[in-house]
Formats: C-alpha cells, structure tokens, sequence
DNA sequence: CCGATGAAACACTGG
DNA sequence: GTTTCATCGG
C-alpha cells in the first residue's frame, strides 16, 4: 500500500474511502492536490480501475497538467484513455463528439469576451434598442447569470419590462452565435448539460463510462456545472469532490458555495472528511488568516494547525504609504533589502493586488529599480490588437461562418473593402440566408457568373479577392503543419508590413506576432483546431511563470492554489480591498473577506499588508481609509515595526506620513519614457516646505501644468493655497 | 475609402 | 491612464 504511506491519516481516509459519494472539505495548504492525485493512483492500482473509466476535472489547465504529471509519477507510468481536464475543455471535447444531437457543428469556435460584448451590441443593434439604455456589459451579464442557473431564452423570466428586452436580446445572442458557429464559454457548458439532460441514451453512455467522477476546487462550481457533474455520475454514483468555502472566490461567475450543502443534501450517504493539518504556513499566518475568515457566517469550522517544526513564525508587517507611488516603492525597497541581505530570493516574493489596474504602478516601481518581475495574466498578450487579428484569421479559415471574426479583419490590412461593400456583402448574405463567408468564397470560386456578384456593388472583385485567399488557406489548412499555414498567411496578408512600420511600437507588434508564430510549433501535430480552443481556454492561472527567479505580479484570483514563502498584499484600502463595487451586499463582502483569506494563506513565512493613504484614482488623489478588513487581525500578530502604527486614519493636513522610498532616484515621473524635454516636479505630496510669508506648510500634491509646476499646499498658518512655483518661492524643509 | 486626430467614456475579479 | 468612438481632411 505504498500509495497510502507517506499521507496523515485524514488524507489517507480521504483517499481510500469506500466508492460512493465523497466530500473532502480541505483547508488551505492541506494537501488537496496530493489528495487528488494519490486518489487517482489508488483507484488504479489498488482498485483496478481501469483509467478509461475515470473522470477528474479541474479549474485551470494548469492544474490539470500538474495533476497528470504527479499521478504518473505515482504510478511511475502514463496514464491512457483518463479524462483530465478542466471544465470547459471537457464540455468542448464532448460536444464536437456529439455533433448529431447538437445545432452547431463541430469546427464551433469559442468566442472570447470580446467577441461576446461585440455580439451583444449586435444583438442590441439588431432590436433597434439604445445601448445607453442596454449597456452590453451589463446585458451580458445578465444573460451569463441565465445561462449559469440553466435558464435557456424561452424560460428567461419577463416579470418586468427590462427583464422582457432582456431576453429578446438574450433570444437574438444565441442566433447570432449559430450563425456563426460559435459558442460563447457559458454555451460550453449549458449546451453540454442539455445534451445530456434531453438525450438519455448519450447520458448513460457517458455516465456508464465513467466510474469515478473527481472535481476539485468544488466550492467553485455553478450549478450549470454542479447539475452536468450529477448527470456524468447518475450511474455509479462514485463522485469525489475537493474543495473549501473559505475560498470560494468566483460568486460573480455563477460560483455558489453552498452546492457543498446541495451535495451534502443530494447525497445522503456521502462521506464527509475535514483536512486540517497545514502545510505551507506558519502558525502566525494561519491564525491571522482565521482570525479574519472567522467573521464569515454559514461556515463548516476549521481548525487550521501548522507543522509543529514550522514554529510560530514572524509576524504579519503592516505598511501605510502615503500614496500609492510610495506603496509600490515601499514593496520594491523591501524586496531589495531582504534580497541584498541574503535572506531571500527573488522568486520567493509575491505581490497580490486586488485589480490588474493595480499593477502598473508597480511594474513601473520594478522597472525603475531596475527589478525583474513576472506578471500574471494572459489579457497581456491575447488582448492586443495583432494577436487577435491573427487568431481572427485563423477562426475563419476554421469556420468561415465566423461572423465576429469576419468583421474584424475583412479590412484588416486595408484592402478597400469599408463600410459600403460591408453593408453589401451583409444584405447579400442575409437574402441567400447563408453566411457571409460563404458568399465570399462563392464569389472567389465563380467570380461574374455567382448570382452575388452583382449584388454586392462596387467592391464585387475585392471581395472576390478576399474569398480566393481565404479559401486558399482553407485548402492549405488541410495539407499543411500549422506553423506553415500561419506562415503563409502571414505573408500573403502582408502582415508583417502593415504591422511592423518602423516604430518601436510596430515593432513591439511584430514581435508578438513572432510569439504567436512560436507558439504554433507547439501543435503542429495537434491542429488548427487544437490550438484555437487551446488559446480560448487559457487562464491566467495558466501563465504563472514556472520557478522564475523574479517576484510574482498577480491578482489575488489569480494567486488561488499558489503559495510563497513571503507575499504582500497590496492596497488594503476600504474601496479596494474590500472593492467598492461589494460595499453594499453582505454576500459580496463575505466573497472580499474570502479573497483577502485566500491571499493572506498562499504565504509560508512572511506576510506584508500594504495600504496608502492615498490613491490616484481617475487622475486625481484621493483620501482613502484603512481597510475594515486589518481591524479583525489581532494586534499581537501585527509587528510594530516597519515605522507604522495601526489605526492610523488619513488625514491630508497630517505630518505623520512617510513613504519609504526615500532611497529612490526622483518622483515617479522622471521615469517616464519619450526623448521630448519633460518638466520635472520638483515637489511631491508630503513634503515639508517653507514660504516666504505665509511659513511652513505640507505639500498635498504637484503637477507639471503650462510649463509651470502647481503645488498645492496646506499651510500651517493659513490652510490650503494652490501656488505656481516658479513665483512662490517655495523653500523644500525635509 | 483611409488614416489621423481628439474627445469621451471608462476600470473588479476571468474560463 | 487607456481604449474606443466620431469626425474630418485628403
């Protein structure tokens, strides 16, 4: 029983627990993955089950690929016929097998955010309805809400007039999308529990299959998800989910946590294990971490032990900048020092911040500390422009139907073909009631003689053109590896022409095309097909840099399922951390609370909670108070140090404040880029100054303005006075 | 029809 | 601070 030696006994309970439903609700650092995996090896080799009959879904494809790793290493072989993956990879390989039962076919492509939000307006447009009224972020998530609780267009509830629009737009959202073929991520999953909800047949055979079901990160399934996995289960009833309500974190994407409950009600004769023991954390940490989640109602209590060799640990630092320049510098002098003096690495730090706007002010403070840094997060790369026209090109020699793909590169570079020929092409198409793609390579391939061709105006033989080189690549598409099909279209377009135009930035562009290009390599024996859905499900997750030797950027979503051995938790302002958009609803302060819960347990020994007193929001600063949420950590966690107190409350007219970064070079705006003679401010909030006449007084803040600096200042004797520096005078006292 | 320019709106988390 | 949309001159 070697697969069950080196586990405490509640993780071994857990994976030798008799077949039938099983709940592991796993701490923080508890050894969940390890459940898991070991899970999966001991069914293999002490049950004989055969790997074909075993499901395990994750999150991330990340946490997918870790997991099949470990449990060869386990079994010391590779695992054929297991079905490992997240869910939407999952419900997308199941879907393009079932192509018969489905409305779409299977060259579907997924549509992005993007794409969504352009479909929407579409849709809006379609109904002649004003978008200021139907703001497309907020119908879309309302129809994501809809299709998370199972609710199709017919059954989407009319009780008032808005919610009556909503659904029709809901109800022109889904033609558009098979009209193109495409799927949005919520479609993956609800297409795929309609599938198996309506067609018993299918359901059994894959219900039959899989023998054992394995989820983890449970607390975070929906009920699209929670209802998909009971159908995949309806026959063996052998589901095994891991998972912790405490870090539940993905509420605003249908995540429902008490689908512990649901599970606990659904299966009576389940098995419930608690892991408690801790294996990252200091005991300091772990009890700051409880201290905080302990707030939260509707809770199973843990009790969160450390290893007894771990020892108690240091404290928790709490640091309160001035602004949010000095937050960034404070994080990045702090690096430096315990990197300098040897008592850590580079890549032992992580900084978590609670939105990605977050991080640029501290990309900039590493850059200008000549820092590395990894960042997490894959809109970097996949949102820019040259990138997505690129993966445009490559969805439409997929599936030409793919009218949000079409819009966008039809002109892309210009090729003449503007608004008009557009319009043209679109009425055309609607009259055939075929796809714009199709009438395009119908006008390639016969030219006078298709019926089109005098339909569509002026720009007949552009299009004509357009139509050629697509179906070219269609034909290519077949014969060729990936990295020469994308190779040839590169060139055919002129890509590198139009995109590269000598300026840095073009060539910046470029470059990230030739990043694309390197990732094709990567299947060339996997497909077009492969690679598409591959680039539409990564996760951020999925970009966390493998054992870089450079701190961690990442959001505290992102940072779920890592751990550090010293973290910093940024911007622990009341409007940041907990968010302002949360404030209202005790259900969304109960999902901060788990965040902040989630960032404070990923650190092994030390924790650093960073806030500033004031943060430049929309261009100009604000004041801003300390978190609610660093008043539940007990004082006699928190160091002294760090020239800080608790309970300190922003005020501007105070002379308490102090940023820290007294070892930088200059104000944040030295370090900008660009050759153009630049200003510099020569005074900064904080600063202590001297007038002429009217004294002593602190500088709140300072712009570069008309060739001039404006400074404002609360002075001592006579209050607030907004002064042009180049006549005041001004005197810099400390 | 194209590209440049500037105003206006906009930012929470992410598969 | 960034992105998107509208407008205008060529």
């Amino acid at each position: 029983m070697d697969i069950l030696n080196d586990l405490n006994p509640q993780q071994r309970a857990a994976v030798a627990a008799r077949p039938g439903p099983v709940l592991v609700l796993a701490g923080p650092g508890s050894g969940k993955t390890r459940v898991l995996t070991h899970r999966i090896a001991y069914l293999i080799n002490q049950m004989g089950v055969s790997p074909y009959h075993i499901l395990a879904v994750t999150f991330t494809n990340k946490a997918s690929r870790e997991m099949q790793s470990r449990v060869e290493k386990l079994l010391d072989r590779s695992v054929q016929g297991l079905w490992l993956g997240t869910f939407h990879a999952m419900c997308a390989r199941i879907l393009r097998r079932e192509q018969q039962f489905l409305p779409f076919t299977s060259s579907f492509v997924i549509f992005d955010d993007d794409d969504q939000t352009s479909l929407i307006k579409r849709a809006i447009k379609d109904l002649n309805l004003d978008e200021k009224l139907y703001k497309p972020t907020s119908v879309h998530a309302a129809i994501s809400n809809a299709k998370n609780n199972l609710l199709q267009p017919k059954d989407y509830p009319a009780s008032t007039y808005r919610d009556e629009v909503i659904g029709r737009i809901y109800r022109r959202y889904q033609e558009l999308l098979l009209a193109s073929n495409a799927l949005d991520f919520d479609d993956l999953l609800l297409y795929t529990w309609k599938l198996l909800d309506e067609n018993p047949a299918v359901r059994e055979s894959y219900a039959r299959r899989f023998e054992h079901v394995l989820v983890d990160e449970f607390q975070d399934t929906n009920l699209v998800q929670y209802e998909l996995l009971r159908h995949l289960a309806s026959v063996h009833q052998n589901i095994f989910v891991v998972g912790d309500e405490d870090q539940s974190i993905y509420r605003w994407r249908g995540a429902d946590y008490r689908n512990v409950l649901r599970f606990e009600e659904d299966y009576r004769n389940g098995q419930k294990i608690l892991l408690e023991q801790n294996y990252r954390s200091t005991q300091t940490v772990l009890d700051a971490a409880q201290a905080v989640i302990e707030r939260n109602r509707h809770r199973t209590p843990k009790k969160l032990r450390s290893m007894p060799e771990r020892g108690t640990g240091e404290k928790l630092t709490l640091f309160e900048a001035v602004d949010d320049y000095g937050e960034a510098a404070y994080v990045v002098d702090m690096i430096q020092q315990l990197t300098s003096s040897r008592r850590a690495r580079l890549g032992d730090f992580a900084v978590m911040y609670r939105t990605n706007a977050q991080s640029r002010l501290l990309e900039e403070a590493f850059l200008r500390a000549g820092l590395p840094y990894r960042l997490v997060g894959a809109q970097r790369f996949y949102g820019r422009r040259e990138i997505k026209d690129m993966i445009a090109y490559l969805r439409l020699v997929q599936n030409p139907a793919d009218e949000v793909s079409l819009a966008r590169v039809i002109n892309v570079p210009p090729r003449g073909i503007g608004d008009k020929a557009q319009v043209g092409l679109q009425v055309a198409a609607r009259q055939a009631q075929v796809s714009a793609g199709q009438v395009l390579l119908a006008l390639s391939e016969e030219g006078k003689d298709s019926p089109y061709w005098g339909q569509v105006g002026r720009a007949a033989a552009l299009l004509a053109d357009f139509g050629a080189m697509l179906a070219g690549w269609r034909a290519q598409a077949q014969a060729l590896p990936l990295p020469a099909l994308f190779g040839r279209m590169l060139e055919e377009l002129g890509y590198e022409e139009y995109i590269n135009d000598g300026t840095e930035e073009g060539q910046s562009r470029w470059e990230n095309v030739e990043e694309l290009r390197r990732l094709t390599y990567e299947y060339e024996d996997r497909g077009l097909s492969a690679f598409l859905e591959n680039l539409a499900l990564v996760s951020d997750q999925d970009t966390v840099p493998e054992e870089a030797e450079a701190p961690t950027l990442l959001t505290l979503h992102a940072a779920k399922g890592l751990e550090f051995p010293v973290v910093f938790i940024v911007g622990l302002d009341d409007g940041t951390l907990p968010h302002n958009r949360s404030l209202d609803d005790p259900e969304e302060m109960a999902e901060e609370r788990r965040l902040f819960y989630v960032g404070l347990t990923r650190a092994k020994n030390r924790v650093y909670l960073v806030r500033a007193a004031q943060r430049n929001t929309f261009g100009s600063f604000q004041d801003s108070i300390p978190s609610r949420f660093l008043d539940d950590i007990p004082v006699n966690l928190l160091q002294e140090g760090g020239g800080l107190r608790r309970g300190f409350q922003a005020r501007r007219s105070s002379t308490a404040l102090w940023d820290g970064g007294s070892q930088r070079s200059g104000p944040p705006q030295a370090a900008r880029a660009g050759s153009a003679p630049i200003l510099q401010p020569r005074y900064r909030a904080g600063m202590r100054v001297s007038h002429p006449s009217w004294g002593e007084g602190l500088v709140v803040d300072s712009r570069i303005q008309d060739d001039d600096e404006r400074v404002d200042v609360f002075f001592d004797s006579v209050g607030f006075k907004r002064l042009a520096a180049s006549l005041a005078n001004l005197e810099i006292i400390k």
